[in-house]
RNA sequence: CGGGCUGUGGCGCAGCUUGGUAGCGCGCGUGCUUUGGGAGCACGAGGCCGCCGGUUCGAAUCCGGCCAGCCCGACCA
């Protein structure tokens, strides 16, 4: 391709309203341009980007079976009333109706009708199946962010496996896992696989990719002893150690004017330290008020909420739903002789003793709390952030907490969408069987910005080889020159001759111009052609990645590059 | 959804307090000079000042409403 015809907007100055690095570099670069919030134009470099990517994918998703297809992006309400996703996905799922009034849905994921084709299926012969399709998807996030990373319209691969049992799905699921990690390292990215939560995909086992980067979106906790890996959301760690203090009898009321704050009843009484303490979280949970008690250091995390009790419908009580309960406003609140609501409880504080809490009326406390004895615990139920530092749950090492950007997810989801659509097969013993069947998603748009992320440095996108839009670009210093034109033009003929995917930059711009945007938009190798090295015969070899340069004689170049790109290509 | 900040040529910004000709840098076009790290000079093109309404003789500027974008947070009692 030549400089000279080709699209590429590159920028001057950063984008004002850019923050994160992918954000700000996709955009100089002339690789995309804001639509909307959450909405991005793939341009020539940024769609030769992402095309790069999903043939990454497709190579690695056809390697373990898989069959390409492509489902509709807009789908009728039916089969999402079957599975009850449709009022699940309230909120983040555009809904709109066609000319005869029909309820439709813009395709947030693709569950139900991959499931309905297999409704197909009728043997437990023609299993395992593996479907995938790389297809839109229109998400209505409330808070799109960060360049690429959260959109809400993007192209997702998403894959669908049938399995007449349990096993033949645990199979799909581990050759997903490792078809993953040779994805992301292809990518050049150092993904890491965690426990996580499977939020509204519903099954029981997911695994999430994590990159890290201060970018990201998401926490994961890590145990740099054990390896244990897992999201916050879904993260549990021993409960860190403390040791109470004797009390003898009953708990005793306190009064604690104004006092309204665990921080401010902590500074007010020295025996109420943060962890002497337990908060009282007011949920409303299926329409009942609900307390959660946990330590007062500790922060509820509510995805383990919504995960423990199998339900998404719930949200904080309102003051006045509290005051109607419990007679007291939030910041007196307790469990204490409470039994007419449900009361759930971290692990953290069983066997606590003298512990302080709110005693259910304004401005007064109690002191002497025994969880065990005085509370009536309903449910006990990990419900608490890990924070650095907690014991790690497999071997008691202190763990890290990373910040991290999701870039795959990868899902059990056992017969659920098969039974509410009633996908089934016959077994071997002619009896009627649901599918098994798991999910398992890669963003192609954050996957870019993933790479971006953690490869940059301050002049520019340093892609790898396999991803990067151009693999060489062939730098006139001088368009002025006859000499160093037809140099240039004979090494750029090599170069696309044996395959290399090549740029050649015959803009006429000054060279510091043409070294400024070749680095700003990544390409792996410059060929750098002068007057200068003409002289004796001589060319000079750049690598963005280190900055490596050496002079080779013209002749050779061609054979020098492409050797260094073969090599990385992956 | 709550909070903060911001909307002025393609990009980055000033002007707004104190109402009166819309400005700067980059980029863009033409010409000359220059040519191995974002050149210089000269001339030139390009703006519904986010939108609607109000105040005023007169609004980018003051007032009200709305829309959009970015960042933080996700009710932690």
């Amino acid at each position: 391709m030549r400089w000279s015809r080709a699209f590429i907007p590159t920028l001057r100055d950063d984008p004002a309203d850019a923050e994160s690095a992918n954000h700000r570099l996709l955009v100089r670069g002339g690789f995309v341009r804001r639509l909307m919030a959450g909405s991005w134009s793939l341009l020539p470099l940024g769609k030769r980007v992402a095309t790069k990517v999903e043939r990454i994918i497709r190579e690695e998703m056809d390697r373990i079976g898989g069959q390409e297809m492509l489902l509709p992006v807009v789908h009728p309400a039916d089969p999402w009333k079957k599975t009850g996703r449709w009022d699940d996905v309230e909120g983040i799922v555009v809904k709109f109706q066609d000319r005869k009034e029909s309820d439709m849905l813009l395709a947030i994921t693709h569950e139900e009708i991959f499931t309905l084709i297999a409704t197909e299926l009728s043997s437990y012969r023609q299993l395992p199946q593996l479907w995938y399709h790389l297809q839109t998807k229109f998400r209505d996030e409330p808070r799109p962010r960060g360049g690429l990373l959260r959109v809400r319209e993007f192209t997702m691969k998403d894959s669908y496996s049938f399995d007449v049992d349990p096993s033949g799905l645990d199979a799909q699921f581990e050759a997903h896992r490792e078809a993953y990690s040779r994805i992301f390292e292809r990518l050049g990215v150092e993904a890491i696989p965690v426990h996580a939560s499977s939020g509204t995909m519903g099954g029981k086992e997911s695994v999430e990719f994590m990159v890290e980067s201060e970018a990201g979106e998401d926490d994961i906790v890590v145990c740099p002893n054990c390896g244990y890996a897992a999201n916050t959301e879904r993260a549990t760690s021993g409960a860190p150690p403390v040791e109470d203090e004797p009390w003898e009898g009953e708990p005793e009321e306190f009064d604690t004017p104004g006092i309204r704050t665990i921080a401010a009843l902590a500074d007010a009484f020295d025996f109420a330290s943060p962890e002497r303490q337990i908060k009282t979280l007011a949920y409303v949970v299926g329409g009942e008020l609900t307390l959660i008690l946990l330590p007062g250091d500790h922060e509820l995390m509510e995805q383990k909420l919504i995960d423990g009790l199998g339900t998404f419908d719930i949200r904080p009580a309102h003051d006045d739903e509290i005051v109607a309960a419990l007679g007291a406003h939030p910041g007196s609140l307790g469990a204490v002789g409470v039994r007419h609501l449900r009361v759930i409880a971290d692990p953290a504080l069983r066997g606590r003793f003298n512990m302080v809490t709110g005693a259910n009326r304004d401005d007064r406390h109690l002191r002497g709390v025994d969880v065990e004895r005085d509370i009536a615990v309903d449910q006990w139920l990990g419900v608490r952030l890990t924070r650095l530092g907690d014991p790690c749950i497999e071997c008691g090492s202190p763990v890290q907490v990373r910040r991290s950007i999701e870039v795959g997810h990868i899902f059990k989801l056992g017969t659920k969408y098969a039974e509410a659509l009633g996908a089934t097969v016959v077994d071997e013993h002619g009896e009627e069987r649901e599918i098994w069947m798991g999910s398992y998603g890669i963003g192609v748009g954050r996957n870019v910005a993933a790479i971006v992320e953690s490869s940059h440095d301050d002049k520019g996108i340093v892609w790898p080889v396999a991803v990067a839009p151009y693999e060489a670009v062939v730098t006139v210093v001088t368009m002025e020159d006859a000499a160093t034109v037809a140099a240039a033009e004979g090494i750029y003929r090599e170069l696309e001759e044996a395959g290399i995917e090549t740029l050649i930059d015959d803009r006429a711009e000054r060279p510091g111009v043409k070294f400024a945007d070749a680095e700003l938009i990544g390409i792996p190798y410059r060929v750098t052609v002068g007057p200068k090295g003409l002289a004796s015969g001589e060319v000079e070899i750049t690598r963005r990645r280190d900055g490596f340069t050496e002079s080779v004689a013209s002749g050779q170049v061609a054979e020098k590059v492409v050797a260094a790109i073969v090599a990385e290509r992956r």
